[in-house]
DNA sequence: ATAGAATGTGACTACATAGTCATATGACTG
DNA sequence: CAGTCATATGACTATGTAGTCACATTCTAT
Protein backbone atom coordinates (compact mmCIF):
# COMPACT_ATOMS: atom_id res chain seq x y z
CA UNK A 1 0.00 0.00 0.00
CA UNK A 2 1.38 3.44 -0.32
CA UNK A 3 2.45 5.48 2.27
CA UNK A 4 -0.28 8.35 3.94
CA UNK A 5 2.25 11.08 2.05
CA UNK A 6 0.86 10.01 -1.19
CA UNK A 7 -2.97 10.11 -0.12
CA UNK A 8 -1.94 13.24 1.55
CA UNK A 9 -0.90 14.62 -1.71
CA UNK A 10 -3.62 17.48 -3.01
CA UNK A 11 -5.35 15.38 -5.64
CA UNK A 12 -4.26 17.01 -8.91
CA UNK A 13 -0.58 15.97 -8.43
CA UNK A 14 -1.92 12.00 -7.12
CA UNK A 15 -3.66 11.77 -10.58
CA UNK A 16 -1.20 13.24 -12.47
CA UNK A 17 1.75 10.69 -10.97
CA UNK A 18 -1.10 8.03 -11.81
CA UNK A 19 -1.70 8.76 -15.45
CA UNK A 20 2.11 9.19 -15.59
CA UNK A 21 2.23 5.64 -14.19
CA UNK A 22 -0.41 4.10 -16.30
CA UNK A 23 0.97 5.41 -19.49
CA UNK A 24 4.61 3.84 -18.53
CA UNK A 25 3.08 0.55 -17.32
CA UNK A 26 1.21 0.53 -20.51
CA UNK A 27 3.98 1.38 -22.41
CA UNK A 28 6.80 -1.19 -21.24
CA UNK A 29 5.13 -3.54 -19.76
CA UNK A 30 5.07 -4.39 -16.17
CA UNK A 31 8.76 -5.53 -16.22
CA UNK A 32 10.40 -3.44 -18.20
CA UNK A 33 8.51 -0.52 -16.68
CA UNK A 34 11.10 1.84 -15.10
CA UNK A 35 10.09 4.09 -12.41
CA UNK A 36 13.02 6.31 -13.22
CA UNK A 37 10.90 7.19 -16.43
CA UNK A 38 7.76 7.20 -14.04
CA UNK A 39 9.72 9.63 -12.17
CA UNK A 40 10.95 11.98 -14.51
CA UNK A 41 7.81 12.44 -16.59
CA UNK A 42 6.09 13.25 -13.66
CA UNK A 43 8.81 15.96 -12.97
CA UNK A 44 9.12 14.40 -9.26
CA UNK A 45 12.56 13.72 -7.56
CA UNK A 46 13.47 10.29 -7.05
CA UNK A 47 13.57 10.78 -3.74
CA UNK A 48 9.86 11.59 -3.34
CA UNK A 49 8.52 8.41 -5.56
CA UNK A 50 10.36 6.87 -2.14
CA UNK A 51 8.40 8.81 0.13
CA UNK A 52 4.76 7.84 -2.10
CA UNK A 53 5.85 4.04 -2.73
CA UNK A 54 7.27 1.36 -1.21
CA UNK A 55 8.70 -0.05 -4.25
CA UNK A 56 7.59 -0.27 -8.05
CA UNK A 57 5.29 -3.49 -6.98
CA UNK A 58 3.38 -1.30 -4.57
CA UNK A 59 2.59 1.45 -7.29
CA UNK A 60 1.92 -1.71 -9.41
CA UNK A 61 -0.65 -3.26 -7.12
CA UNK A 62 -2.21 -0.24 -6.21
CA UNK A 63 -3.19 0.88 -9.62
CA UNK A 64 -4.45 -2.68 -10.55
CA UNK A 65 -6.61 -1.95 -7.77
CA UNK A 66 -7.73 1.10 -9.06
CA UNK A 67 -8.40 -0.11 -12.24
CA UNK A 68 -10.19 -3.36 -10.69
CA UNK A 69 -12.31 -1.00 -8.50
CA UNK A 70 -13.41 0.69 -11.96
CA UNK A 71 -14.11 -2.16 -14.32
CA UNK A 72 -16.55 -3.55 -11.24
CA UNK A 73 -18.08 -0.45 -10.90
CA UNK A 74 -18.74 -0.22 -14.87
CA UNK A 75 -20.24 -3.82 -15.21
CA UNK A 76 -22.51 -3.03 -11.80
CA UNK A 77 -25.76 -2.96 -13.53
CA UNK A 78 -25.02 -6.24 -14.91
CA UNK A 79 -25.36 -8.19 -11.54
CA UNK A 80 -28.61 -5.72 -10.72
CA UNK A 81 -30.95 -8.48 -11.09
CA UNK A 82 -29.46 -11.78 -11.96
CA UNK A 83 -31.90 -14.04 -10.59
CA UNK A 84 -34.90 -12.01 -13.02
CA UNK A 85 -32.69 -11.98 -15.66
CA UNK A 86 -32.26 -14.83 -18.34
CA UNK A 87 -29.17 -16.62 -18.03
CA UNK A 88 -28.19 -15.81 -21.70
CA UNK A 89 -29.23 -12.64 -21.38
CA UNK A 90 -26.88 -12.26 -18.26
CA UNK A 91 -23.99 -13.21 -20.42
CA UNK A 92 -24.47 -10.48 -22.89
CA UNK A 93 -24.42 -7.98 -20.37
CA UNK A 94 -21.57 -8.73 -18.83
CA UNK A 95 -19.37 -9.82 -22.43
CA UNK A 96 -20.49 -6.26 -23.43
CA UNK A 97 -19.78 -4.79 -20.14
CA UNK A 98 -16.22 -6.13 -21.29
CA UNK A 99 -15.80 -5.12 -24.59
CA UNK A 100 -17.34 -1.66 -23.43
CA UNK A 101 -14.43 -1.19 -20.99
CA UNK A 102 -11.86 -2.90 -23.08
CA UNK A 103 -12.82 -0.07 -25.80
CA UNK A 104 -13.32 3.48 -23.61
CA UNK A 105 -10.06 2.38 -21.34
CA UNK A 106 -7.84 0.44 -23.20
CA UNK A 107 -4.76 0.75 -21.63
CA UNK A 108 -6.65 -0.20 -18.54
CA UNK A 109 -7.79 -3.09 -20.24
CA UNK A 110 -4.21 -4.02 -21.30
CA UNK A 111 -2.67 -3.42 -17.88
CA UNK A 112 -5.22 -5.50 -16.46
CA UNK A 113 -4.62 -8.12 -18.89
CA UNK A 114 -0.88 -8.43 -18.64
CA UNK A 115 -1.72 -8.90 -15.07
CA UNK A 116 -3.40 -11.79 -15.21
CA UNK A 117 -0.57 -13.11 -17.18
CA UNK A 118 2.44 -12.39 -14.34
CA UNK A 119 4.00 -14.90 -12.70
CA UNK A 120 2.14 -15.74 -8.78
CA UNK A 121 5.24 -14.12 -7.23
CA UNK A 122 3.58 -10.71 -8.62
CA UNK A 123 -0.39 -11.26 -8.82
CA UNK A 124 0.01 -13.25 -5.59
CA UNK A 125 -3.09 -13.97 -3.86
CA UNK A 126 -5.29 -10.67 -5.08
CA UNK A 127 -5.73 -12.79 -8.92
CA UNK A 128 -6.83 -15.91 -7.58
CA UNK A 129 -8.75 -14.72 -4.63
CA UNK A 130 -11.06 -12.67 -7.39
CA UNK A 131 -10.71 -15.77 -9.56
CA UNK A 132 -12.26 -17.80 -6.38
CA UNK A 133 -15.09 -15.45 -5.54
CA UNK A 134 -16.22 -14.53 -9.00
CA UNK A 135 -16.22 -18.26 -9.52
CA UNK A 136 -18.15 -19.13 -6.38
CA UNK A 137 -20.80 -16.55 -7.61
CA UNK A 138 -21.44 -17.69 -10.80
CA UNK A 139 -21.30 -21.44 -10.22
CA UNK A 140 -24.47 -20.35 -7.43
CA UNK A 141 -25.94 -18.62 -9.26
CA UNK A 142 -26.15 -21.19 -12.17
CA UNK A 143 -27.17 -23.71 -9.95
CA UNK A 144 -30.63 -21.35 -8.60
CA UNK A 145 -30.73 -21.20 -12.69
CA UNK A 146 -31.02 -25.00 -12.73
CA UNK A 147 -33.34 -25.75 -10.07
CA UNK A 148 -35.72 -23.32 -11.97
CA UNK A 149 -35.51 -25.42 -15.25
CA UNK A 150 -33.50 -22.12 -16.89
CA UNK A 151 -30.03 -24.50 -17.66
CA UNK A 152 -30.35 -27.74 -18.43
CA UNK A 153 -29.88 -30.16 -15.11
CA UNK A 154 -27.28 -31.98 -17.19
CA UNK A 155 -24.61 -28.98 -17.10
CA UNK A 156 -22.01 -29.06 -14.76
CA UNK A 157 -22.32 -25.76 -12.66
CA UNK A 158 -18.39 -25.41 -12.42
CA UNK A 159 -17.57 -25.93 -15.59
CA UNK A 160 -20.08 -23.68 -17.26
CA UNK A 161 -19.01 -20.68 -14.46
CA UNK A 162 -14.86 -21.46 -15.69
CA UNK A 163 -15.97 -20.87 -19.18
CA UNK A 164 -17.87 -17.72 -18.22
CA UNK A 165 -15.18 -16.13 -16.28
CA UNK A 166 -12.93 -17.17 -19.06
CA UNK A 167 -14.63 -15.91 -22.01
CA UNK A 168 -15.32 -12.43 -20.15
CA UNK A 169 -12.05 -11.62 -18.90
CA UNK A 170 -9.96 -12.93 -22.51
CA UNK A 171 -13.13 -12.48 -25.10
CA UNK A 172 -11.97 -8.49 -25.80
CA UNK A 173 -8.27 -9.20 -25.53
CA UNK A 174 -8.38 -12.44 -27.80
CA UNK A 175 -10.91 -10.93 -30.50
CA UNK A 176 -8.75 -7.82 -30.87
CA UNK A 177 -5.44 -10.23 -32.15
CA UNK A 178 -7.33 -11.08 -34.79
CA UNK A 179 -8.53 -8.03 -35.96
CA UNK A 180 -4.91 -6.54 -35.22
CA UNK A 181 -5.69 -3.24 -36.35
CA UNK A 182 -9.20 -2.89 -34.24
CA UNK A 183 -12.54 -3.31 -34.40
CA UNK A 184 -15.54 -1.33 -34.34
CA UNK A 185 -17.57 -1.84 -31.48
CA UNK A 186 -20.63 -3.34 -33.78
CA UNK A 187 -18.11 -5.91 -34.71
CA UNK A 188 -17.69 -7.24 -31.22
CA UNK A 189 -21.57 -7.23 -30.51
CA UNK A 190 -22.49 -9.38 -33.72
CA UNK A 191 -19.54 -11.46 -32.48
CA UNK A 192 -21.05 -12.45 -28.73
CA UNK A 193 -24.32 -12.60 -30.58
CA UNK A 194 -22.94 -15.50 -32.55
CA UNK A 195 -21.01 -17.10 -29.37
CA UNK A 196 -24.16 -17.05 -27.41
CA UNK A 197 -26.03 -18.71 -30.19
CA UNK A 198 -23.55 -21.58 -29.80
CA UNK A 199 -23.61 -21.34 -26.06
CA UNK A 200 -27.60 -21.67 -25.30
CA UNK A 201 -28.23 -24.22 -27.92
CA UNK A 202 -24.96 -26.07 -29.29
CA UNK A 203 -23.21 -26.18 -32.26
CA UNK A 204 -26.07 -29.01 -33.73
CA UNK B 1 17.86 -16.60 -37.21
CA UNK B 2 21.15 -18.35 -35.87
CA UNK B 3 24.07 -18.35 -37.13
CA UNK B 4 25.66 -21.25 -39.09
CA UNK B 5 28.30 -21.55 -36.52
CA UNK B 6 25.33 -22.66 -33.86
CA UNK B 7 24.04 -25.14 -36.44
CA UNK B 8 27.77 -26.85 -36.70
CA UNK B 9 27.81 -27.40 -32.80
CA UNK B 10 27.64 -30.67 -31.87
CA UNK B 11 24.12 -31.98 -31.02
CA UNK B 12 24.64 -32.57 -27.53
CA UNK B 13 26.32 -28.63 -26.89
CA UNK B 14 23.74 -27.30 -29.14
CA UNK B 15 21.11 -28.79 -26.93
CA UNK B 16 22.41 -28.00 -23.79
CA UNK B 17 22.77 -24.26 -24.98
CA UNK B 18 18.75 -24.81 -25.91
CA UNK B 19 17.85 -26.42 -22.90
CA UNK B 20 19.33 -24.06 -20.27
CA UNK B 21 18.37 -21.01 -22.58
CA UNK B 22 14.55 -22.87 -21.91
CA UNK B 23 15.07 -22.92 -18.39
CA UNK B 24 16.37 -19.38 -17.98
CA UNK B 25 13.29 -18.34 -20.25
CA UNK B 26 10.80 -19.76 -18.03
CA UNK B 27 11.65 -19.00 -14.67
CA UNK B 28 12.83 -15.50 -15.74
CA UNK B 29 10.26 -14.47 -18.20
CA UNK B 30 11.12 -12.79 -22.02
CA UNK B 31 12.15 -9.71 -20.49
CA UNK B 32 14.04 -10.40 -17.50
CA UNK B 33 15.47 -13.32 -18.96
CA UNK B 34 19.70 -12.71 -19.07
CA UNK B 35 22.00 -13.61 -21.50
CA UNK B 36 24.69 -13.01 -18.71
CA UNK B 37 22.87 -15.94 -17.13
CA UNK B 38 22.47 -18.49 -19.46
CA UNK B 39 25.86 -18.11 -20.57
CA UNK B 40 26.92 -18.77 -17.57
CA UNK B 41 24.54 -21.67 -16.84
CA UNK B 42 25.43 -23.30 -20.17
CA UNK B 43 29.78 -23.02 -19.18
CA UNK B 44 30.54 -21.17 -22.49
CA UNK B 45 31.73 -17.53 -22.82
CA UNK B 46 30.10 -14.79 -23.44
CA UNK B 47 31.36 -13.91 -26.87
CA UNK B 48 30.73 -17.28 -28.14
CA UNK B 49 27.32 -16.70 -27.35
CA UNK B 50 27.33 -13.78 -30.01
CA UNK B 51 29.11 -16.05 -32.29
CA UNK B 52 25.90 -18.20 -32.20
CA UNK B 53 22.79 -15.68 -31.97
CA UNK B 54 22.59 -11.95 -33.06
CA UNK B 55 20.92 -11.56 -30.01
CA UNK B 56 18.75 -12.71 -27.14
CA UNK B 57 15.36 -11.89 -29.78
CA UNK B 58 17.31 -14.12 -32.18
CA UNK B 59 17.21 -16.93 -29.51
CA UNK B 60 14.40 -16.59 -28.22
CA UNK B 61 12.30 -16.68 -31.80
CA UNK B 62 14.74 -20.12 -32.16
CA UNK B 63 12.61 -21.65 -29.15
CA UNK B 64 9.58 -20.41 -29.65
CA UNK B 65 9.82 -21.71 -33.52
CA UNK B 66 11.28 -25.19 -32.06
CA UNK B 67 8.15 -25.27 -29.71
CA UNK B 68 5.88 -24.57 -32.13
CA UNK B 69 7.01 -27.46 -33.96
CA UNK B 70 6.69 -29.87 -31.11
CA UNK B 71 3.49 -28.78 -30.49
CA UNK B 72 1.99 -29.46 -33.68
CA UNK B 73 3.98 -32.93 -34.20
CA UNK B 74 2.16 -33.62 -30.62
CA UNK B 75 -1.14 -32.53 -32.56
CA UNK B 76 -0.51 -34.42 -35.63
CA UNK B 77 -3.33 -37.59 -35.28
CA UNK B 78 -5.59 -35.13 -34.07
CA UNK B 79 -5.56 -33.72 -38.08
CA UNK B 80 -5.42 -37.62 -39.21
CA UNK B 81 -8.94 -37.56 -40.96
CA UNK B 82 -11.05 -34.36 -39.73
CA UNK B 83 -13.37 -34.80 -42.33
CA UNK B 84 -14.48 -38.90 -41.24
CA UNK B 85 -13.97 -37.66 -37.80
CA UNK B 86 -16.94 -36.12 -36.09
CA UNK B 87 -16.72 -32.27 -34.92
CA UNK B 88 -17.17 -33.18 -31.06
CA UNK B 89 -14.39 -35.53 -31.55
CA UNK B 90 -12.42 -33.79 -33.24
CA UNK B 91 -12.65 -31.01 -30.74
CA UNK B 92 -11.92 -33.58 -27.81
CA UNK B 93 -8.83 -34.81 -29.48
CA UNK B 94 -7.57 -31.05 -30.29
CA UNK B 95 -8.27 -29.85 -26.57
CA UNK B 96 -6.64 -32.97 -25.34
CA UNK B 97 -4.05 -33.22 -27.10
CA UNK B 98 -3.45 -29.51 -25.93
CA UNK B 99 -3.75 -30.52 -22.43
CA UNK B 100 -1.16 -33.35 -22.58
CA UNK B 101 1.39 -31.17 -23.88
CA UNK B 102 0.99 -28.94 -20.99
CA UNK B 103 1.40 -31.61 -18.54
CA UNK B 104 4.50 -33.09 -20.19
CA UNK B 105 6.68 -29.77 -20.86
CA UNK B 106 5.13 -27.53 -18.92
CA UNK B 107 8.11 -25.02 -19.53
CA UNK B 108 7.42 -25.34 -23.08
CA UNK B 109 4.01 -24.76 -22.22
CA UNK B 110 4.80 -22.20 -20.08
CA UNK B 111 6.69 -20.26 -22.80
CA UNK B 112 4.67 -20.68 -25.25
CA UNK B 113 1.97 -18.96 -23.39
CA UNK B 114 3.94 -15.65 -22.48
CA UNK B 115 4.80 -15.67 -25.66
CA UNK B 116 1.31 -14.84 -27.13
CA UNK B 117 0.37 -12.09 -24.46
CA UNK B 118 4.17 -10.18 -25.41
CA UNK B 119 3.56 -6.68 -27.41
CA UNK B 120 3.39 -7.54 -31.10
CA UNK B 121 7.04 -5.74 -31.36
CA UNK B 122 8.30 -9.42 -29.98
CA UNK B 123 6.09 -11.81 -31.18
CA UNK B 124 5.42 -9.85 -34.73
CA UNK B 125 3.98 -11.39 -37.64
CA UNK B 126 5.13 -14.88 -36.30
CA UNK B 127 1.87 -15.38 -34.21
CA UNK B 128 -0.85 -13.48 -36.17
CA UNK B 129 0.07 -15.85 -39.09
CA UNK B 130 -0.16 -18.66 -37.70
CA UNK B 131 -3.29 -17.24 -35.98
CA UNK B 132 -4.54 -16.65 -39.21
CA UNK B 133 -3.60 -20.10 -40.68
CA UNK B 134 -4.97 -22.29 -37.75
CA UNK B 135 -8.42 -19.64 -38.48
CA UNK B 136 -8.79 -20.40 -41.78
CA UNK B 137 -8.21 -24.06 -41.92
CA UNK B 138 -10.74 -24.57 -38.91
CA UNK B 139 -13.26 -22.19 -40.87
CA UNK B 140 -13.38 -24.27 -43.97
CA UNK B 141 -13.42 -27.14 -42.00
CA UNK B 142 -17.24 -26.07 -40.02
CA UNK B 143 -18.27 -24.89 -43.54
CA UNK B 144 -17.66 -28.70 -45.05
CA UNK B 145 -19.37 -29.92 -42.09
CA UNK B 146 -22.13 -27.49 -42.02
CA UNK B 147 -22.63 -28.40 -45.57
CA UNK B 148 -23.13 -32.44 -44.66
CA UNK B 149 -25.41 -31.08 -41.68
CA UNK B 150 -22.79 -32.24 -39.05
CA UNK B 151 -23.08 -28.84 -37.71
CA UNK B 152 -25.99 -26.97 -37.48
CA UNK B 153 -26.63 -24.15 -40.65
CA UNK B 154 -27.55 -21.17 -38.04
CA UNK B 155 -23.54 -21.11 -37.06
CA UNK B 156 -21.47 -18.73 -37.95
CA UNK B 157 -17.95 -20.39 -38.75
CA UNK B 158 -15.90 -18.17 -38.29
CA UNK B 159 -17.15 -17.59 -34.33
CA UNK B 160 -17.13 -20.90 -33.97
CA UNK B 161 -13.03 -21.47 -35.66
CA UNK B 162 -12.18 -18.22 -33.10
CA UNK B 163 -13.91 -20.06 -30.23
CA UNK B 164 -12.09 -23.06 -30.89
CA UNK B 165 -8.89 -21.77 -31.40
CA UNK B 166 -9.45 -19.51 -28.27
CA UNK B 167 -10.20 -22.74 -25.71
CA UNK B 168 -7.24 -24.63 -27.57
CA UNK B 169 -4.87 -21.94 -26.50
CA UNK B 170 -5.82 -20.82 -23.27
CA UNK B 171 -7.50 -23.83 -21.70
CA UNK B 172 -5.01 -25.54 -19.90
CA UNK B 173 -3.71 -22.56 -18.83
CA UNK B 174 -6.80 -21.18 -17.52
CA UNK B 175 -7.69 -24.14 -15.80
CA UNK B 176 -4.48 -24.47 -14.44
CA UNK B 177 -4.95 -20.89 -12.36
CA UNK B 178 -8.05 -23.01 -11.05
CA UNK B 179 -6.10 -25.02 -9.32
CA UNK B 180 -3.02 -23.43 -8.51
CA UNK B 181 -1.37 -26.64 -6.92
CA UNK B 182 -2.26 -28.22 -10.00
CA UNK B 183 -4.72 -31.07 -11.21
CA UNK B 184 -4.38 -34.38 -12.18
CA UNK B 185 -4.74 -35.22 -16.00
CA UNK B 186 -8.02 -36.85 -15.12
CA UNK B 187 -9.35 -33.43 -13.73
CA UNK B 188 -9.05 -31.93 -17.27
CA UNK B 189 -10.45 -34.95 -19.25
CA UNK B 190 -13.39 -34.54 -17.51
CA UNK B 191 -13.63 -30.58 -17.99
CA UNK B 192 -12.86 -31.29 -21.76
CA UNK B 193 -16.01 -33.41 -21.38
CA UNK B 194 -18.27 -30.82 -19.45
CA UNK B 195 -17.22 -28.10 -22.32
CA UNK B 196 -18.05 -30.36 -24.94
CA UNK B 197 -21.64 -31.17 -23.55
CA UNK B 198 -22.25 -27.37 -23.56
CA UNK B 199 -20.65 -26.67 -26.93
CA UNK B 200 -22.62 -29.37 -28.10
CA UNK B 201 -25.98 -29.21 -27.02
CA UNK B 202 -25.77 -26.10 -25.31
CA UNK B 203 -26.91 -24.88 -21.93
CA UNK B 204 -30.80 -25.71 -21.94
C1' DA C 1 53.84 -30.12 -41.28
C1' DT C 2 51.87 -25.74 -42.08
C1' DA C 3 49.01 -22.05 -43.55
C1' DG C 4 44.69 -20.23 -43.08
C1' DA C 5 40.06 -20.38 -41.69
C1' DA C 6 36.73 -21.11 -38.09
C1' DT C 7 35.69 -20.98 -33.42
C1' DG C 8 36.34 -20.01 -28.48
C1' DT C 9 37.31 -16.62 -24.74
C1' DG C 10 36.56 -13.32 -20.90
C1' DA C 11 37.92 -8.84 -19.56
C1' DC C 12 36.09 -4.59 -20.77
C1' DT C 13 32.89 -0.59 -22.15
C1' DA C 14 28.84 1.79 -21.97
C1' DC C 15 24.60 2.14 -20.16
C1' DA C 16 20.40 1.78 -17.29
C1' DT C 17 18.25 0.89 -13.15
C1' DA C 18 16.61 0.64 -8.02
C1' DG C 19 17.10 2.48 -3.96
C1' DT C 20 19.59 5.75 -0.28
C1' DC C 21 20.64 9.75 2.26
C1' DA C 22 22.21 14.21 3.76
C1' DT C 23 20.33 18.36 3.15
C1' DA C 24 16.85 21.98 1.97
C1' DT C 25 12.34 23.72 2.04
C1' DG C 26 7.93 24.24 3.52
C1' DA C 27 3.97 23.99 6.97
C1' DC C 28 2.03 23.93 11.31
C1' DT C 29 1.81 24.69 16.45
C1' DG C 30 2.34 26.28 21.06
C1' DC D 1 8.23 33.89 16.58
C1' DA D 2 10.76 29.66 17.39
C1' DG D 3 10.94 25.17 17.03
C1' DT D 4 9.45 20.80 15.32
C1' DC D 5 7.62 17.76 12.13
C1' DA D 6 6.43 16.45 7.30
C1' DT D 7 7.82 16.63 2.77
C1' DA D 8 10.89 17.53 -1.31
C1' DT D 9 15.26 16.91 -3.64
C1' DG D 10 18.88 15.01 -6.75
C1' DA D 11 23.55 13.50 -6.54
C1' DC D 12 25.35 9.20 -5.39
C1' DT D 13 26.06 4.01 -4.68
C1' DA D 14 25.64 -0.51 -5.90
C1' DT D 15 24.27 -3.71 -9.13
C1' DG D 16 23.15 -5.86 -13.32
C1' DT D 17 23.01 -5.96 -18.19
C1' DA D 18 24.02 -6.26 -23.52
C1' DG D 19 27.29 -6.33 -26.61
C1' DT D 20 32.52 -5.83 -28.29
C1' DC D 21 37.09 -7.04 -29.39
C1' DA D 22 41.88 -8.37 -29.40
C1' DC D 23 43.76 -12.50 -28.73
C1' DA D 24 44.03 -17.77 -28.03
C1' DT D 25 42.89 -22.18 -29.51
C1' DT D 26 41.39 -25.75 -32.56
C1' DC D 27 40.21 -27.65 -36.97
C1' DT D 28 40.89 -28.47 -42.04
C1' DA D 29 42.96 -29.07 -46.24
C1' DT D 30 46.92 -29.31 -48.84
Amino acid sequence: MPHATFFNLPEAKRELIVNHAVEEFYQAGYEKASISKIVERSKIAKGSFYQYFENKDDLYLYLIERIHRQKREAAALVYQDPEGTDFVEFLRRLFLSGISFFLEHPKYAAIANEFMTLPKEVNGTFLSAGLNESHRYLAELIERKKARGEIGSGIDSDTLARMTTFFSMHFADFFMKHYASGAEEDRYVREVDHMLRIIERGIR
